[in-house]
DNA sequence: AATTTGACCCGTC
DNA sequence: AGACGGGCCAAAT
């Protein structure tokens, strides 16, 4: 039995996250079928530490690591973004079509 | 039981 | 860019 609420729903839309991608609490908590709390998607986050949860993968709606810059959950939320491939800028994650685009000039044939 | 806290979001200025 | 205000709600004080 549970002696906790956490979300099934949320968790399993945090599964739900492919590699190399990125969502946000508010997309999470949509997807959980929950629109409008987000911060309830924290709660089960910080709760389901124990879990293996790609937590790394959320972020805030801004793209920004949620975490204040320097900490060690910072530093290695950011480490676990970049092994994925994801490009991170001072704590903000930019955008996939971006680093598309970027992939494309870089490895155009002539 | 009331208030504060928190890995947040969104529209508006 | 940032600041402000309202919304959301479980857990901790």
């Amino acid at each position: 039995m549970s002696k906790k609420t956490i979300n099934r729903n949320i968790v399993a839309a945090i599964n739900r996250i492919p590699y190399g991608e990125v969502s946000s609490y508010g997309e999470v908590a949509a997807a959980a079928g929950l629109p409008g709390r987000a911060r309830l998607v924290a709660k089960t986050l910080s709760e389901s530490s124990e879990l293996n949860l790609p937590w790394y993968r959320v972020l805030r709606a801004s793209g920004h690591i949620a975490f204040p810059q320097g900490t060690e959950q910072f530093n290695e939320q950011e480490r676990l973004l970049q092994a994925e491939g994801v490009a991170v800028v001072r704590g903000r994650v930019k955008r996939e079509k971006k680093i598309m685009d970027m992939d494309a000039l870089l490895w155009a044939p002539d």
